[in-house]
DNA sequence: CATGTCACG
DNA sequence: ACGTACGTGACATGA
């Protein structure tokens, strides 16, 4: 007998509807039609491992028996899924929240999302987390025969009874993934914790912040792309001058054989790989073409990732920008970002700054940034106990500066700000797991000089280099590293044969801490704002979060007050306590760029 | 579809 | 002696 039932008739209808209502425990799974988005087909449901319903919300015309209208399953599907007391088990909540926002439905009662599942259980470097590798690792040989039937081929894709029975094959999948993975987090009291305290709770503030959106300067940024066309156009007048024939600037080859040839450049090696901006600087120096190809790749960026790009992404109907959060992706626990990525918007050059230019705040409303200052080198203060850094942070000095009058051996008010810069690339080396050679590039100096640099560092920061061993045993003994909150970050290339992949395992290794409690640090500041901003009645709006940034819309007049209580609460209140102060810088804008 | 390049924290 | 900074996403080119 088959158990995952397609409802077709009245009476399968009041027997699941029965079995239904009496749950405390269900998986569903949404049918959205594949070539229309927010276009529910129907859905499907499971509470016992095996047994599964699909409710179609439109009948292929296959039966002439009784059976209840779309609105009565319709009724059904919104009770359940509105109903406290039925905790609820999916496979992407946001996906289906989405949807079923669209048709009036809010997903109520306890949330179990087996992506989050498996993320909290294991965030490992390329670990696909779809429904089909979750089956394989987790229902490995547990479930012959019926993922088979679910992921095989698309051959009958246009036959809806397959469609249907694919629906509900997966709800029973989603809840036999949840009983096999819920038991590991639940005995788990730091695995559990992260998944109530963290993860679960994030799921929503994402969701409001992807239905937000930001507001863009439209008018601003077209001209701008207008101005950057007409650069191009002239840059490319100019390059073909000077190499005396034309080309595609954008190829990074034909750049390379315009050099050689055309140029006759001479200390260009023949072996080298590519010409990327640090190689074509170095020839700027002689030759004027590298110098504009540059600027040809900085121009052609601006203008095709982000301002046609972000133009194009404003949706229709809100008039707004929204991307897409990916909650289960980064290894370390941060999110990330895409379609478009809000996470990578330009702010290093002036040119590029216009483009932040253009993120405005809606009619009424002020933008707000609050971002962690120095976070990562806090949590290192933290997690080395290193006293130098510590009193450094308790004092409120600056950290870049004092490593570079520490290194260069210079008085502390004689650093000068081409000092600091050096200063801070180290102590952004010692986060990454700096290697003297990474440092010597960095610096532009030679490896020995790195080398030293790197041990006049540890000198006077002893506690960062027991830190480090200590983390390079534990990972070289257990495979894995934690964040403070117990995070764990697996990283299995420790134990290859290849020492260049060792190698890279322990930089990530030294990092993932750092970068993961910092992303820890933020969620729950996300977490305790969108609380208070439900508190506050949704007079401000959490848009857009930038890994150790905040970005808000707030009332014009009020941002004072506001700001004042998002500061403290980032620095206050997260529950999660360094041994050195969190600190927040604040600021206020129209834009983007100004509330910098 | 992989590679090179470059935007961000 | 190894070949080299951590984590992302997007674009254009060219097999």
């Amino acid at each position: 007998m088959d158990s995952n039932v397609i409802l077709i008739d009245e009476k399968t209808f009041c027997s699941w509807k029965i079995k239904l209502e009496q749950a405390s425990l269900v998986a569903f799974n949404i049918h959205e039609f594949s070539r229309k988005r927010e276009k529910l087909m129907g859905f499907s449901f499971s509470i016992k491992p095996g047994e599964s319903i699909y409710f179609p919300l439109s009948y292929p015309s296959i039966s002439s028996r009784e059976r209840p209208t779309r609105e009565e399953v319709f009724s059904h599907l919104k009770f359940i899924l509105e109903n406290e007391k039925i905790s609820k088990i999916c496979s992407s909540f946001k996906e289906s929240n989405k949807l079923l926002k669209y048709y009036g439905i809010e997903i109520k009662g306890m949330i179990f999302d087996i992506m989050l599942e498996s993320y909290v259980l294991e965030s490992v470097k390329n670990r696909r987390r779809n429904l089909k590798s979750l089956v394989n690792r987790w229902l490995h040989g547990n479930h012959a025969g019926k993922e088979q039937k679910v992921f095989r081929g698309t051959k009958n894709r246009d036959c809806a009874i397959e469609q249907h029975r694919s629906s509900a094959v997966e709800s029973d999948i989603i809840l036999q993934l949840h009983l096999k993975m819920w038991p590991l987090i639940a005995r788990n009291s730091v695995i559990k914790n992260i998944y109530e305290h963290i993860e679960r709770p994030l799921l929503k503030v994402i969701f409001r912040m992807e239905s937000h959106g930001i507001l863009i300067d439209t008018h601003f940024l077209s001209s701008y792309s207008s101005e950057l066309s007409h650069r191009l156009h002239q840059l490319e007048k100019k390059a073909y001058k000077i190499a005396g024939t034309s080309f595609q600037l954008s190829s990074p080859h034909q750049v390379q054989k315009v050099l050689h040839h055309s140029l006759r450049v001479n200390n260009l090696p023949s072996g080298i790989p590519y010409i990327n901006a640090k190689v074509l600087l170095e020839l700027a120096e002689k030759y004027s073409l590298p110098k504009i190809v540059l600027e040809y790749r900085q121009v052609t960026k601006l203008k095709h990732s982000y301002t046609d790009k972000l133009l194009h992404m404003i949706n229709f109907t809100s008039g707004r920008l929204h991307t897409s959060y990916h909650q289960t992706l980064t290894t370390t626990g941060r999110l990330s970002s895409s379609q478009p990525n809000l996470q990578n918007i330009p702010i290093r050059t002036s040119e590029g700054r216009k483009i932040r230019q253009s993120f405005i705040a809606s009619s009424g409303y002020d933008l707000i940034t609050a971002d962690y200052s120095q976070i990562e080198l806090r949590i290192l203060a933290h997690l080395s106990q290193e006293k130098k850094l510590i009193k450094s942070f308790l004092n409120h000095e600056d950290l870049h500066s004092i490593t570079a009058s520490n290194l260069f051996n210079i008085a502390f008010k004689k650093v000068t700000p081409a000092h600091r810069r050096r200063g801070k690339i180290i102590n952004f080396g010692v986060i990454y797991g700096m290697s003297a050679f990474g440092l010597s590039q960095q610096l532009n100096i030679s490896l020995t000089d790195a080398h030293n640099y790197i041990n006049l560092y540890f000198k006077h920061y002893p506690n960062v280099l027991t830190y480090m061993k200590k983390i390079k045993i534990q990972v070289q003994k257990t495979g894995y590293v934690n964040t403070i909150t117990g995070r764990t970050i697996y990283i299995p290339s420790i134990f290859s044969k290849n020492i260049v992949r060792r190698n890279a395992a322990f930089r990530t290794a030294i990092n993932a801490p750092m970068q993961g409690t910092s992303a820890d640090i933020i969620k729950r500041a996300m977490i305790v704002v969108d609380q208070w901003i439900t508190n506050k009645n949704n007079s401000v709006r959490m848009l857009m979060q930038v890994h150790d940034e905040l970005l808000f819309e707030v009332p014009q007049g009020a941002w004072k007050e506001y700001a004042h209580e998002i500061r403290d609460l980032m620095e206050n209140h997260i529950r999660i306590r360094l041994n050195v102060p969190l600190l927040v810088n604040i600021g206020k804008g129209h834009n983007w760029l100004q509330s910098h």
